[in-house]
DNA sequence: GAAATAGTGTCTTTAAGACAGTATGTG
DNA sequence: CACATACTGTCTTAAAGACACTATTTC
């Protein structure tokens, strides 16, 4: 069966070709899709997001995730991409779909469904982006929920003012911790919120900030090297006590 | 700060209002947004899902998941709900959003993002809503990856004969199996598998075809009446051997 | 040397797997 | 009775938490 990926142009040669060459793409009401980029880092021991200042209704003046509109020409991945790179400045990061929220009002102006995006991003970076471009702001999140519970978070800016999101961006905030607190069991997500290498004490910051609790050392460090990620590098740390080993996530690159 | 929920008309009373009349809906392309829903039951120890032949272009006579388009007046959920009831003649299942699949050339008419959802519903209701609407058709779902790798999944439908689905909607299936595998370790996922009261056997058996592999049942029985989820009925169903005692999920409803 | 952090060894507790053995039904 | 399945008890093993102890640096 031959099949073509035109959308309404094309010449008929069977069936299909022809039905597709008469398809109205209007048939069904349209609606505009955006992305939304939850871009998540440690800081101070803390989990952060970046944060830009609305220019324009609605929600002007408030803070919101940097996001955008899905064109037709390229998948959601791309278009999640394009928000990264363009609004952001920031490539080769981990970047992952996290739910599509589609509520009729959760937009003002007209129907926008928005795929909700997350990405992973080495504190130094962060840092930089945020710094390097005016109207992004970082935003600290606190979480008043324990586990996996869910719910929403609070997100303080530099001055430790509540700041309210613009949008559900709020909802979005709440279900990236939750999805983090549940991949981090298995998956090996720390590494990507680290610079390239790093000390046992530094990813268990991380997996603390994550989680919201403290752990505990020895069983974390047991954890972590029987799991066969990470890979000793010989140097060390100095540090304010005796000197840290530094060690590397095996696989090899981390976007 | 009063905000209006209409699209463009609308009298102006502030900025923000002024603003959302003036908005044009048309400024960014839009794109048509579907949903698909996979529903999911255990037949014969085995996973299954409910199929329907395709009647027209494109992928005519190919078997996929039942989905539609989502209005602009209702949300991804109602969408779900509604093509869940119009299309399969259920409700009251349990019913989550999994991914939202948006490549540029997933559908060959035009550009269609499509939002995925899952359905779990008890065998004896899937069973009836496949037998009841002609052109549906139960397929057993056969999955060639273990644990959580991922990846497609095999679909035959009643006669073995192995069916390549329509779009990307094996794709779809292959993620179902994955989150299903993922969600059993912490959360109820068996008890909407099962009817209202059920033996710990069957809720073994519901495990296993989940996650691919034989378990202990010494430990599943501890671990599962640990947990504290099950409460015994006092009632016992006679089998083969020895009566087995029923048990109920603990919490209310279940959809 | 005092303070701080890194890393090791070991004991206890807990959960899972294995397996023997008992209970209670069907044919 | 044999056979099948349900359920119980216990032993072993593995992982996590707790804690004591040693090591190596800065001040």
């Amino acid at each position: 069966m031959s099949r073509r990926r035109a959308k309404s142009e094309g010449t008929p040669a069977d069936d299909e070709v022809a039905f597709l060459s008469a398809y109205d793409p209007d048939a069904y009401e349209r609606l505009s899709l955006a992305v939304d980029l939850a871009l998540v880092s440690i800081v101070d021991e803390a989990i952060v997001t970046l944060l830009v200042r609305r220019q324009e209704h609605p929600f002007r003046d408030r803070l919101s995730l940097p996001g955008g509109f899905v064109t037709p020409r390229e998948s959601l991945d791309e278009a999640a991409g394009r928000v990264l790179r363009d609004k952001v400045g920031l490539d080769k990061v981990y970047l992952e779909q996290l739910y599509t929220f589609g509520a009729c009002d959760r937009d003002p102006r007209t129907r926008v469904v928005s795929v909700a995006y997350y990405a992973l991003v080495e504190p130094r970076r962060f840092v930089g982006a945020a710094a390097s471009d005016q109207g992004t702001s970082i935003g600290r999140i606190e979480v008043p929920w324990s586990g996996e519970e869910g719910g929403l978070v609070i997100v303080r800016d530099a001055a430790g003012r509540v700041q309210p999101l613009a949008f559900d961006h709020g909802d979005m905030l709440g279900l990236v911790v939750r999805r983090l607190r549940g991949k981090l069991d298995y998956a090996p997500v720390g590494f990507r919120l680290l610079p390239r290498e790093f000390t046992l004490l530094a990813l268990q910051k991380v997996h603390e900030a994550i989680l919201g609790r403290r752990l505990n050392k020895d069983s974390f460090r047991r954890r972590m090297l029987a799991q066969g990620f990470l890979h000793a590098t010989g140097c060390m740390q100095i540090g304010r006590g005796r000197p840290a080993e530094l060690y590397r996530f095996r696989k090899e690159a981390r976007g």
